[in-house]
DNA sequence: GTTTTCGGTTGCAATTTGCAACCTTATGGT
DNA sequence: ACCATAAGGTTGCAAATTGCAACCGAAAAC
């Protein structure tokens, strides 16, 4: 009996959800983004137990999100986010804008996204309809895309 | 010795993990977003054991994501997500997105999002400037807000 | 009046996580 | 040359979580 795996509902999100919805992982592809590289500085920044960061990296390098290579130096490996992993960019951005709005801190944002070309802090998170206005919720309409159109698989 | 917390890690990503990070539960707002309110549903549809499920919505409940209420009938409660429920939205967006193109179904999308008014698809989840214009992952920097300025708990 | 459904709770086994100890290969100091 | 230390892991084991099945009380169906 293996924990239910995820990957099997033909469903978007658990899809994703099975690569990088374990313990750690998100935390891990944070840390990537900003900048380290070094499973010691991992370790030490998250305070996560030595294997289980081995076996998230592996999954993460397994699944195309981190790459793994040799450092300039030789001396030791260094884990860098691919492009798939950089996809992954929308999905901390709009759980750090959900952090910050509901589990605040009382001295204000932790952490504060700006564009680098003019410095100025990025909206926050939110759907955007196809001419570029923001939508709320209530907004938005889920439809049943083509892979969904199997009866065999339909749901409620 | 319970599971390492991540809420004292005065990070807000850290504290939206610790809210919705446990195994099911973006699953179960899935389907509470779309209109699923009955715990037999959400059991049915996503093959959760019931005391995991019984926990999960407890703890989305407790959370203040879900409200429980007795239905109109009376017979049975219902789930509903709160305001702040629906501010994960973009949360579950992105994962989507990056499910399809990632992982896709060969048959293609498995759900689409459309604005209500229109019935145009919306634009895949992602940074967007101050005004407007979407921002790849480069072209954004990230800076220490003003609840990381305590140096004790400086980073790397 | 008996059975079925709904919404759970309880008990137990399988799996995952966390901690500490250990290992191997550099590197540094003397 | 010799010993100590650090980096980057792996291994073993205890504790926590997850999954499954059985059970339970109340309400609805038959």
């Amino acid at each position: 009996m293996k924990y239910k795996r995820f990957d099997d509902m033909n469903c978007s999100l658990a899809q994703t959800l099975d690569v990088i919805g374990e313990r750690w992982t998100l935390l891990i592809l944070r840390d990537a983004f900003l900048g380290v590289k070094r499973f010691g500085h991992f370790q030490r920044n998250l305070g996560i137990a030595k294997n289980i960061l081995s076996a998230r990296l592996n999954r993460l390098v397994a699944e195309g999100i981190l790459e793994k290579r040799e450092s300039a130096e030789g001396a030791h490996a260094e884990y860098l986010p691919t492009a798939t992993g950089w996809d992954l960019q929308p999905v901390l951005l709009a759980m750090v804008h959900w952090g910050d709005k509901h589990r605040p801190d009382p001295r204000g944002d932790r952490l504060v996204f700006v564009e680098r070309k003019s410095g100025r802090p990025i909206r926050p998170m939110s759907a955007v309809s196809e001419d570029g206005r923001p939508l709320s919720p209530a907004e938005i309409r889920t439809e049943r895309g083509p892979a969904l159109d199997d009866p065999a698989r339909q749901r409620q």
